[in-house]
Parts: C-alpha cells; sequence; structure tokens
DNA sequence: TTTGGCGGCGCG
DNA sequence: AAAGCGCGCCGCCAAA
C-alpha cells in the first residue's frame, strides 16, 4: 500500500501548501485513472482531492459519459498546492512526478484521462493541450487521453461541448478494450469455398451485416448486389456479388441459402437494415431479420441529429473517414473490399456503444426493442409488396387531366402569352407589373407572393384560370408523371423512413404515400390486384383523443365517453355561443325529430317535442345527432365540422387568433374581425378549460428538463427550450413540447395496431402495404375482408403492446374502416349490404 | 452539368 | 412583438 508522505520536500511547494502531497482517491486498483493538475485553495484546506468546482464538473461530466467516478483513481499531477493559483512549474512537475509513478504503479490503469497541460507533460512529457486533446496515445501499454481541465471549462463555457466530447471518446476507448482506429481490420474476401466453410463457422453471436449495390432502388433496371459483408468480432467477410464473377449466380444462390440457415442463431446487426433486407428479398427472395439497428438506435438517442454509419463512426468511435468515390462503390475491386470492411467494422462497434446507451434508458430501450425493430421487418414486407396502381384509370386520369390544363393554358395565354406558368417570378412580374394588379403579400424571401391565398383574393379572369392551371399541373406532376418512374409491375413500392422525423412519425418517399391528394381521381387510382381488396383503417379523432388523455380535459373525455365527435362539440358550442345560424340550427333539429317520427331523446334525457322545440334544446339535439346525420339533413354541416376541426388542432397546439383569422380567410373566404377572432380563442379555451394547465405542464417541464417524453417513453429532445430569455426558438420549442408527445403517441399506436395485425394473419391473406400517420393500409384476400376488418377495428381501439408500455387509456380508442379503392372506399355495413 | 434554396402545395 | 405541429416533391433559379 501507497503512503503519502506529508513530510516531502522533493520541491518548494510544501513550505507554502497546508497539505502537503496530498494523493489521489479512489480503488487502489482499477482499470480507469484520472489525472488532473494540482490541488486548489478548496482541496489544500480540506486535505482532498478533486473536491471543488472544478471536481464537481468532473464527475457531472463524467457520469454524462457514462463513466462512474467511483470507478475511477482520481489523482493530480502535482500534489501540493502552488500558491496564488498558478500553475505548477515544470521543475515542480518533474520533481512530484516520482509521486505519479508510484501511483500508476499502484492502480495499473489501463485508460488515464489527463486533464489539461500539466499531466500532459507528467505524463507523456509533452506540451500543449489544444493539439493534443482528443487523440489517445498508448505508452508502456497504457492508453492515455489528454482534454482540457474542468477548471478551464469553467472559465470558458464555449468548451464545454469538446471537454464532453473527450470524454465520450474516453468512454469508447474503455468501452472497446483500447483505441478504435488503431486496431487493424481483419477483412477477408470470400474467394473460394475454404474461405466460405471459415466464414460460416465464425458467423456466431453478434453478426454485422452489411450490402454494397449498384444503386439505391432494387426494382430498378439493371440494380445489382455488389458485394455482401458480415462482420464479427474477429472479422470481416467480402462475399463478391452479382456484379463480380467469383462466382456464378447458382453459386450465390446456394450460398446465401447457407447463410440464412446460419444466421438463424445470430444477433444480427445492420445500419439500416430495412435497406439490405429489402434488397436480398428482391434479388434472393430470403428474409433476413435484424435483431438491431444501429441507424435506429440512433435516432432513438437524438432524433435531432444525423445518423448516417461514417458520420456516427466519427463522432462516437473516433473513426477516420473511410469514404471512396462513387464508382468505387458500384464496382467490385479491392478498394471497394476494404470500405465494405470498414462499414462491417464500424456497425458493430457502433453496436456495443449504443447498447450501452439505450440500457440507460430502458423506456427508450423499450421502444427500440418492441417497436422501431419489428417495424424495420413490418415494413421491409409493405415495401417489398408495394402498393397496387389500376393503371387504365390511371392513363384516363393522365388524359384528363392534360385536357384540364391544356384548358386552362389556352385561357391564360390571352393574358400572357410567353409566361412561364409555372415560374413564381414571371407570374408576379405578369400580375403585378403588366396588369397592375395591387400586391397583397409578400414571400417569406421577399419577393411578392403568387401563392393559391393569393391568387384567390384577385379579382380578374387570369385568377381563376391560374388556380384551375395549378391544380392540374400539380396532380399530372407529381402524382401522374411522379409515380411513374417507380412503377413496376402495376405496383408502386415507396419507402419508408423509420426514422424521417423528430417526433417518431414515419416520412415515406419515391414516392411518398403520405401525400396523394384526397381527389379520387389521385387517390383512388391505389387499389388491390383481382382477388384482393384495399383496406383502410384509421384512428379516428386520435390525436384529440390523446390530448384529451395526457391532459385530462373534463369536456373532451365527457364527450369521448359519450361517443360525442369532438370536432362537431367544438362546431355546435361555437354556433351556440355566437347564436348565428339560429334558423339552420332549428330547421335541422326538426327535421332530425320528424325523422325519427316525433320526441326525441338526448343526452340529458329530456324528451323534446318537435312543436315546442327551443333554441337550447335544438342545439343539443344538433349535438346529439352528430355531424353525418345533420350533413344529410343539412349540407352546410360538412363545412362546418370541418371548420372546427382546424380551430380545434390551431389551438389545441398554441396558434394564435391571428392565424386563425388567415386560416378562416384562405379556407372559407370568411373575413373575421381581429375581435371575432380573439372570442373564438377564448371561447374555444372557455369550452376546455383544463387545456391551458396542461400546456403550462408542459412548458414548465421542458424549460427545466430540455425535453419530453411520449407516453410510450420515447423521447423529444428540445434543448432550445432551456434558453434563459423567452427567445422565438424557446416558444417555439414550447410548442412542439406540446404537440409532440400528442402526434409522437397517435403514430405509436397505428405501428402497435398494425404490428399485432400482421401477426395475427399469414401474408395469404392479408398484406400491410403502408401506414398514413394514424391509419393504416392493407391488401386483403377477397373472403377474408369481413373477418379482418372485424379483427382489425378491434385491434386498433387497443392494441395489446399498450400492456408492455404499462399504458392504460381512460380515453376510448376508436377506429374506422373503408373498403374499397383508396378514397373512394366503403365501410364495413355499406359493403356488406352491396 | 450539378446542387441547394425557395416558393408553392399535397398530406396527417 | 409574435406565437399550431409534422413531412416530401415539383419546378424554377442562381451559384458552383
Amino acid at each position: 500500500m501507497l503512503r503519502r508522505d506529508p513530510k516531502c520536500t522533493l520541491c518548494k511547494l510544501h513550505s507554502t501548501a497546508k497539505t502537503v502531497c496530498l494523493l489521489g482517491t479512489g480503488p487502489s486498483r482499477c482499470d480507469v485513472m484520472v489525472i488532473g493538475e494540482a490541488p486548489g485553495r478548496y482541496e489544500d484546506e480540506k486535505g482532498q482531492a478533486f473536491v471543488g468546482q472544478a471536481g464537481r464538473l468532473l464527475t457531472d461530466s463524467l457520469e454524462r459519459a457514462g463513466i462512474n467516478r467511483e470507478d475511477c483513481y482520481i489523482t493530480n499531477a502535482v500534489n501540493c498546492r502552488p500558491p496564488d493559483n498558478r500553475t505548477p512549474t515544470k521543475a515542480e512537475i518533474r520533481a512530484c512526478k516520482k509521486w505519479l509513478e508510484y501511483q500508476i504503479a499502484m492502480v495499473k490503469p489501463k485508460y488515464v484521462l489527463l486533464l489539461g497541460n500539466v499531466p500532459l507533460l507528467a505524463a507523456l512529457g509533452t506540451t500543449g493541450i489544444r493539439k493534443a486533446r482528443g487523440k489517445p496515445v498508448e505508452k508502456d501499454g497504457i492508453i492515455y487521453l489528454p482534454t482540457y481541465h474542468p477548471a478551464y471549462i469553467l472559465r470558458e463555457p464555449g468548451q464545454a461541448a469538446i471537454f464532453e466530447l473527450d470524454l465520450a471518446t474516453f468512454h469508447k476507448i474503455i468501452d472497446f478494450g483500447g483505441i478504435p482506429e488503431e486496431r487493424e481490420l481483419d477483412y477477408i474476401i470470400v474467394d473460394n469455398d475454404q474461405r466460405f466453410e471459415a466464414m460460416l463457422k465464425d458467423l456466431r453471436g453478434a453478426v454485422s451485416s452489411d450490402l454494397e449495390t449498384t444503386g439505391l432502388y432494387p426494382w430498378a433496371e439493371g440494380s445489382r448486389i455488389v458485394s455482401i459483408g458480415f462482420g464479427t468480432p474477429r472479422h470481416q467477410w467480402i462475399i463478391p456479388g452479382e456484379t463480380t464473377s467469383q462466382w456464378t449466380r447458382k453459386q450465390l444462390e446456394e450460398m446465401v441459402e447457407r447463410i440464412t440457415e446460419r444466421l438463424d442463431g445470430c444477433y444480427l446487426v445492420g445500419h439500416n437494415w430495412k435497406f439490405d433486407a429489402l434488397w436480398m428479398r428482391v434479388r434472393f427472395g430470403v428474409e433476413w431479420v435484424a435483431q438491431f439497428d444501429t441507424m435506429l438506435a440512433h435516432f432513438l438517442l437524438d432524433e435531432n441529429d444525423q445518423h448516417g454509419l461514417k458520420y456516427l463512426a466519427q463522432k462516437f468511435l473516433g473513426a477516420p473517414d473511410w469514404d471512396v468515390s462513387k464508382d468505387v462503390k458500384m464496382g467490385w475491386s479491392p478498394k471497394m473490399a476494404k470500405y465494405h470492411a470498414h462499414d462491417l467494422f464500424y456497425t458493430l462497434r457502433l453496436k456495443q456503444y449504443f447498447a450501452k446507451r439505450l440500457a440507460l434508458d430502458p423506456e427508450v430501450k423499450r421502444v427500440f426493442e418492441k417497436i422501431m425493430m419489428p417495424c424495420v421487418e413490418l415494413f421491409t414486407n409493405a415495401e417489398f409488396r408495394g402498393v397496387y396502381i389500376d393503371t387504365p384509370k390511371m392513363d384516363e386520369a393522365e388524359a384528363y387531366l392534360r385536357n384540364e390544363l391544356e384548358t386552362a393554358r389556352k385561357e391564360l395565354v390571352k393574358w400572357g402569352p410567353d409566361i412561364n406558368w409555372r415560374s413564381a417570378k414571371q407570374v408576379a412580374e405578369l400580375l403585378f407589373d403588366r396588369l397592375e394588379i395591387e400586391v397583397i403579400e409578400m414571400t417569406k424571401g421577399g419577393g411578392r407572393s403568387v401563392s393559391e391565398s393569393v391568387i384567390k383574393r384577385i379579382d380578374h379572369p387570369v385568377a381563376s384560370a391560374m388556380l384551375k392551371y395549378r391544380a392540374a399541373d400539380k396532380q399530372l406532376s407529381s402524382f401522374i408523371e411522379g409515380w411513374k418512374p417507380f412503377l413496376v409491375n402495376s405496383r408502386l413500392h415507396p419507402s419508408f423512413k423509420l426514422h424521417g422525423t423528430v417526433t417518431g412519425r414515419l416520412s415515406c418517399e419515391h414516392p411518398n404515400l403520405q401525400q396523394v391528394p384526397r381527389d379520387k381521381r389521385i387517390r383512388s387510382l391505389i387499389t388491390a390486384p383481382p382477388g384482393w381488396t384495399l383496406l383502410e383503417c384509421d384512428l379516428s379523432q386520435i390525436e384529440l383523443r390523446i390530448a384529451a388523455e395526457l391532459s385530462g380535459e373534463r369536456n373532451m373525455i365527457y364527450a369521448f365517453t359519450h361517443g360525442i365527435d369532438v370536432h362537431w362539440l367544438t362546431a355546435i358550442r361555437e354556433i351556440a355561443r355566437g347564436g348565428g345560424l339560429v334558423h339552420e340550427v332549428m330547421t335541422t333539429a326538426k327535421k332530425y325529430i320528424e325523422l325519427k317520427q316525433g320526441a326525441v331523446t338526448y343526452i340529458t334525457k329530456n324528451k323534446v317535442d318537435a312543436s315546442k322545440l327551443n333554441y337550447g334544446d335544438a342545439i343539443q339535439i344538433m349535438l346529439e345527432m352528430g355531424p353525418d346525420n345533420a350533413a344529410s339533413l343539412l349540407e352546410d354541416w360538412k363545412e362546418l365540422r370541418k371548420k372546427a376541426k382546424a380551430v380545434n388542432f390551431g389551438y389545441l397546439y398554441g396558434m394564435w387568433w391571428k392565424k386563425f383569422k388567415i386560416y378562416a380567410r384562405d379556407n372559407y373566404g370568411v373575413n373575421v374581425s381581429d375581435e371575432q377572432a380573439a372570442d373564438s380563442r377564448k371561447a374555444f379555451f372557455e369550452n376546455y378549460p383544463d387545456l391551458p394547465a396542461w400546456h403550462d405542464r408542459q412548458r414548465k417541464f421542458v424549460r427545466a428538463e430540455g425535453y419530453v417524453r411520449t407516453l410510450s417513453g420515447r423521447k423529444r429532445r428540445l434543448p432550445q427550450a432551456m434558453s434563459r430569455d423567452n427567445t422565438l426558438e424557446r416558444q417555439e420549442a414550447e410548442r412542439q413540447a406540446i404537440n409532440s408527445p400528442v402526434q409522437s403517441f397517435a403514430n405509436e399506436l397505428n405501428l402497435m395496431a398494425a404490428l399485432q395485425v400482421r401477426e395475427e394473419y399469414p401474408r395469404n391473406v392479408l398484406h400491410i402495404v403502408g401506414t398514413v400517420h394514424d391509419a393504416i393500409l392493407f391488401e386483403v384476400r377477397d373472403d377474408y375482408v369481413e373477418r379482418v376488418t372485424r379483427r382489425v377495428l378491434e385491434v386498433m381501439s387497443g392494441p395489446r403492446l399498450l400492456k408492455d408500455f404499462e399504458i392504460e387509456m381512460s380515453v376510448p380508442i376508436e377506429a374506422e374502416a373503408k373498403i374499397g379503392p383508396w378514397g373512394s372506399g366503403k365501410d364495413l355495413h355499406k359493403w356488406l349490404s352491396q
């Protein structure tokens, strides 16, 4: 056991220090050692190292990096306090080095963190912390990582990020058991049978896999897999693929088959695995299921960051930039093999690291394991199946739209024969310069806006032709022409990105299935092939239900538990308050009573007679009959509900009345006065009095913590909310803190249901072909439509996975089904009676 | 010739 | 003073 020497006289510091030879603290034998500069005033007084402000910062930062201070031996390069807070001199460092060597000999650390220039000089004999920091150095079998001293961070808070990054690097080194970038790859090109057999034997435990391909779209003409790779903790195996002459097609197929068997017992790791799984499915017809996707793991750990493999490897593992040019990646070469080996190597290493990070947050980990990873497989299948397109109908739609476009164009050329009507700039010049129409709005970039909202307000014959042109042009270019390049055997294969949004919703591209117009002419092009039926099931009013659940809003909860449509409730309450539409309310209510052959009973159990109907009762009856009944009696009510829906979402998520004014004008051509608009907002919160407190709770939480969580535990990090000043960014973050848990959980419910339904039916009966935020699209075999529809609605109103997440909802969840071509499907009742 | 920002607009 | 949230795609246009 090492003994300190309070009578040490190796340098002059003993004469001024209160505590002479203040040695370190921590386990006398451990892997990790931290070396600081010298005791400060507080340490000197206390006789204990690293207990001041800088010590606390060190402890916190170590913890954030995943290192427990208790597991480290912490000491200083110089063990007596230099007077006047000066740094130790070189001579003092040299003199005290003996003590440092004793301590190292005792502790026998594998990894040493050097805090600042003084320990850098003491341990490695070099100076220049700015250059040396962040770069690990190996000496006498010990890995040293220099970084700044925490005291420097206290003085220069701007350097905190770098300090944290270095500590993260340090953690990685500990975790990895060495300096990542210095550890050599050991890759083997599988170019003969012996190597293939050796590879199979090596495929056990955690195995990373990755493909190199000729492109991004596996259905494209000439798409091929260039190489198939596997990474183990021992080797990286690269199999020359379809574009090489190393193996015949038959040999490759046999190899893939044997690998498939072997992978059964492995823990398969991929980065954006859906991509690779899809390629293997398309090119070889095999289904390789991964247990860990490093891209999705990082997405859950930081949704605000990028998730590319190279970026992450460099950020977390200190990897070099191993990227090569595009043409190297697309063709087989030794250079490409090495590149491929890097992908495999770092995918496996990232898995080690992210698995530990996920383990620190069990809630997020559960989302990863129970939702994200199962969804990788679900969407691989959805994308592989694709959506079926009614191509003859598509041709008809195209002809119709081309005709529309031409008609509009003929009208437009009367006003500007030489104008490119797709150019906002040229249109603005025509309208506001040549035709001298008054400028109505400016764009964000300072141009004169020619948006739909502006054109609608222009009283000139050119305006209506413009709107017609735009509508036809948009549909034609985005949904007819835009789809053609992706059409393969009458199917589109959109790509769903599980990491596509900060809230956890999916995004979709190539093409985007989630932005298909509701216009039947386009939407109904998506259908099912003969023998199958398209089924769409959506969670009704799901965001409002979740908002009601989270806020505990009494009126919303009442409405949902009593089967009242909340958008309708808002609409009716607004009418009752404003006192408008008296005539319409009375006649609709009367008609309803007559329809019901006399008296009706409404929720308050009062009996109402048509002849003695008063306005208050009429309002109650309107509420009870709901929007569909009302609309069947008077068309106008449909619009009204739509308007209320926008009001609900707008005000719910923090919209201000000024925006409501704009909304009312653009969507309903209603010019609302400032007073009316402000009043409508007030009324909304009077109708739903518990919402403000929920808004406040969310704001307070996000300001204090810098994040919010969904019911499932998924995190939305909003560091901007922690700003001390009430900046625009902070307010934005606060609104996101309100919206995010709602939007996020709505999506998760949808995914939970999709996962369960998929599990319950085999693929010869049902395919999920896509999701649209709160809806699932299926293809169902004709003879199963009724059974499946009933079951899907059941599952969506309470997926089993909620139990795994210990979520109990007091607000009921309901789902609706539409059977038939998308956008023109019928509900089950109508479908059965056809 | 390619890239990125912008305006505009489709969806939940 | 200013205040819904979340996306992708099209074409234009200027810069590289």
